[in-house]
DNA sequence: CTTACGGCCTGGGTGC
DNA sequence: TGCACCCAGGCCGTAA
């Protein structure tokens, strides 16, 4: 399930890999999560990859017109690139979505349902088994509308900004986090984690915290998704990097998916309880929930735990 | 206006 | 071997 540190991991790995490359030709094969599939066949054969940016949970690969001589001799005397008037590719991996260079000779893995040939002869290819992700081309006022839709960067926003944010909203915390228009980039995993290590109940509401509980939030989650960065992501199911390496920090986690094991803190049994229609981990001791919220029996699960 | 909630999409994993 | 069910994240419609 990727989310802003694997997002960023995967970015970086593009970077590395298709930095420069030129898109020679679209194939595509399941198209319903792609926005607009012609858009992507019309305007992309030729183009070259200039950058590659995460936004959120999103990858935009921006494309630049190719430079013939002819565009470069007639360029309006130095819009560099075309930049100003190209568009970008987003990506968005949902749950199960891969991109990746491979060599184009490579036989296409299941549920392979984009491959787009590059100039060295290699094939970004993606890959979505259950396609809950997301494609799109957008240039010009459409892009910039869809990116303004989206909240304030976790690793970017002060302090007093976040506090601000936080405290200017009823919803619980929990809802909040996960909100991409409220912040962009953090999902279930890293909700959980920073909400653990702030000792913050998910089910709190955001204008019920205290500036300080808030200022504590902000300083866990950006050192959160930091150290999630550097350790390439977490692997919960099948996340891979773009080089199909797993990340490292499903490790370090602390409250996700620990459902019946020891705080690490407290020692008290970690539980699950449905906030804001998520499965919440949290620690009942370290993170003790607002006044009258519902100690729900965690609905039973079939998940044997070893004793 | 904001927030809450249920349903939908899909298919891998699990339990029987 | 089969098969019904659960669940994930984002989005949308509806209700309060």
């Amino acid at each position: 399930m990727p989310e802003l540190p694997e997002v960023e991991t995967v970015a970086r790995g593009l970077r590395q890999s298709i930095l420069g490359r030129r898109i020679v030709s679209v194939t595509l094969g399941k198209t319903d999560f792609i926005d607009d599939p012609a858009a992507l066949e019309q305007h992309l054969p030729g183009r070259r990859i200039s950058a590659v940016e995460r936004y959120g949970k999103f990858m935009l690969l921006r494309l630049a017109q190719p430079e013939t001589p002819e565009s470069f001799a007639s360029n309006e005397g130095g819009t560099k690139n075309g930049d100003s008037v190209s568009g970008s590719l987003l990506v968005h991996l949902g749950m199960t979505g891969h991109i990746a260079p491979f060599p184009a000779a490579r036989p296409l893995e299941k549920h392979t349902h984009v491959c787009f040939l590059l100039d060295d002869g290699r094939e970004l290819r993606y890959i979505d088994a259950r396609r809950f992700g997301r494609m799109a081309y957008l240039e010009g006022p459409a892009l910039e509308e869809e990116l303004q839709e989206f909240g304030a960067d976790p690793l970017v926003v002060t302090r007093e900004e976040f506090v601000t944010l936080i405290r200017g909203h009823r919803a619980r915390i929990k809802a909040l986090l996960l909100d991409q228009g409220v912040l962009r980039g953090v999902g279930n995993i890293y909700a959980d984690e920073s909400l653990w290590k702030a000792k913050i109940h998910p089910a709190r509401l955001g204008a019920q915290l205290t500036a300080e509980q808030a200022r504590t939030l902000h300083r866990a989650l950006r050192d959160i998704l930091e150290k999630a960065i550097v350790l390439r992501g977490s692997s919960i199911s099948d996340f891979l990097d773009a080089e199909g390496e797993p990340g490292e920090y499903q490790r370090h986690h602390r409250a996700y998916g620990r459902e019946g094991k020891r705080c690490y803190r407290c020692g008290k049994l970690i539980r699950r309880a449905i906030v804001a229609g998520r499965s919440s981990y949290f620690c009942p001791r370290c993170q003790p929930a607002p006044r009258g919220f519902p100690m729900l029996p965690v609905p039973q699960r079939g998940k044997p735990r070893k004793a």
